[in-house]
DNA sequence: TTGAAAGCGCTAACAC
DNA sequence: GTGTTAGCGCTTTCAA
């Protein structure tokens, strides 16, 4: 019993083209008669159906986006930037979360292209064959947004996490320490896990220090893991106990902040402490955090941004985007010229 | 090009009812038959097109949400209960930030309504009549989450707001405060500013306590409010100056935390804290914070859960879902017992 | 257990 | 500028 197109049209006494034209804004409509369309629309309470115009047109202004937990900061943030551009250009997201899970990702992928999505941004882990035997199947453009596909196929953005924990690490060093340890997620993580573990190993080299097996934990990129993880470098023997630790997220930083400080020790004057990421938290600890910023939110949107142009089939020069990090200097760090004459 | 439900059928040698049938999971179909025409719809790689489907049988499948800010850790765990219930029912949901402003939230609320949704989970602040009036010229029922309709018309689920104000303002008082100060957020919003105001209030008085003005500071539910609202109070005459504060929200309760520490004072020691919702981050302050706890996941979870009742036509008992509260002890305030020889 | 056929509400040529 | 007419890909009676 909803009102239709067709009701409105021998209400107005014209066509359904034209009915369908008004409300498509087609300029081709006398404006007397777009009027008096309007005013039927407005009297009947006309609102089109957008499924059915889904099915005429095969478009749907709509956007799947796959995420392991929206509930995390940094994925919660990501996906405001998607879905602030995805506004902009009228879409709306179809949101789901994954869990990192492949099952669970293949599957919500299976039903966004069932739903008719006009394109995907999918954020994940590690790019399994099986995703990109699934991905080859679609006829929609699909970009990944904090992540990579290893063989290069796919659209992403991302910044270069490799050289964002190499600079985090190097910063450590020239902060006066050469016992500079790291905790991190798993390293099956391409990028968060083992890129950002490469750049801090290749750090140490670069600056002659050899790694240690004991500087090295890693757990969940979760707090509680900072903090448990943490605790293992306080327990070091003096000679071999950090000076200073590299967390391969924000998360783990704030743990191992608190790790240090439930010891009665003090971050920075006792241990130095560097994140990853630039979550919101991380400024809402003390100290504040230094981290290696990410920017999140642009992230989202730039992938946002790129999806939109390759939905218009548009060609985009840079199809594989790199977006620039940087060091913000906080609490959790002591300034470089003063840690200079230590 | 896609291949189609009739593609299908002729290659399977069945009609497109069957193989409808089969995609269904309906029992009328011979075993043989159901395999004949699965291994065709492999052997084509057919996926189904939900789009044709929902305008066939006028059910899509698909819920909308709307929701203030997914970056909002709060509404970030709220929309994971969603999503969860959702997925186990088998519906995706559509996605969309409204900043609790009104004219976007109506805007978002038609375009979900276009788009058919099966139904709606509504986030935001007031419920104003242009609301209950676009409300009502919805088909399918509409759920609120933190919200409640003052109209009492709506389904929503909540929890007693002013019960848990009043219960952590009096667990303030019993700690041996009588100077018990409260900073919130937008007074506008009618739960989580306007009845925990009034609760804070309540449980003054019944303790015969006069309220006084400057003992109540207002400015957004964020942190950085948090922070600025709380030094006024540490710049009170030392016989106005409160021995304990009551935050309408975590966020707010960590920035005040953060405004006495960098003060050179201690909480609990000098000034207790108490927060309210009981986000992530309550545990992940130093000390952690004591708050109310609102079942956020929950809150999500059980309203999506109303809303498949209310979706396959069940009556449902109760409409109008309060969720119990309780207070977490953490270490923004001193243990009870210890405080009680004061 | 299966098939035929009539839509679902709209867009998109194409013709006038 | 406006109307006619096919579909879009599927579900759903209704018959057989």
């Amino acid at each position: 019993m909803p009102v239709t197109i067709y009701d409105v049209a021998r209400e107005a006494g014209v066509s359904m083209a034209t009915v369908s034209r008004v409300v498509n804004g087609n300029p081709n409509v006398k404006p007397a008669t777009r009027k008096k369309v309007l005013d039927v629309i407005e009297k009947l309470g006309y609102r089109p159906n957008a499924v059915a115009r889904g099915l005429a047109s095969k478009r749907t202004t709509t956007v799947g986006v796959v995420i392991p937990d929206i509930s995390s900061p940094l994925f919660a943030e990501l996906a405001r930037g998607i879905d602030d551009i995805a506004n902009m250009y009228k879409y709306n997201i179809i949101l789901g979360d994954s869990d990192q899970n492949v099952e669970k990702e293949i599957s919500l992928i299976n039903t966004l292209l069932e739903k008719q999505v006009d394109g995907m941004v999918f954020m994940g882990g590690a790019i399994t064959p099986e995703h990109t035997r699934t991905f080859t199947t679609s006829s929609v453009p699909i970009v990944l947004a904090g992540t990579r596909d290893p063989e290069g196929k796919l659209p992403s953005v991302n910044i270069d996490h490799f050289q964002g924990a190499y600079d985090a690490t190097t910063r450590l060093i020239n902060g006066g320490h050469q016992k500079v340890a790291m905790i991190t997620g798993p390293l099956e993580n391409p990028l968060r896990g083992r890129e950002r573990y490469e750049g801090y190993l290749q750090a140490l080299k670069d600056a002659g220090i050899t790694p240690r097996e004991e500087w090295i934990r890693s757990g969940e990129f979760r707090y509680e893991s900072g903090l448990e993880l943490a605790q293992y470098f306080l327990d070091l023997d003096e000679d071999l106990r950090p000076t200073a630790i590299f967390a391969g997220s924000d998360a783990l930083g704030i743990g191992a902040i608190h790790a240090v400080q439930d010891r009665g020790l003090s971050v920075p004057d006792d241990i130095e402490v560097m994140g990853f990421d630039n979550i919101r938290l991380a400024e809402m600890v003390r100290p504040r955090l230094t981290t290696v910023v990410q920017p999140i939110y642009d992230i989202g949107a730039v992938a946002m941004r790129l999806l939109t142009k390759l939905m218009n089939g548009e060609d985009v020069e840079q199809d594989d985007v790199v977006l620039p990090h940087r060091i913000e200097e906080r609490n959790s760090t002591r300034p470089l010229s003063s840690s200079a004459n230590k």
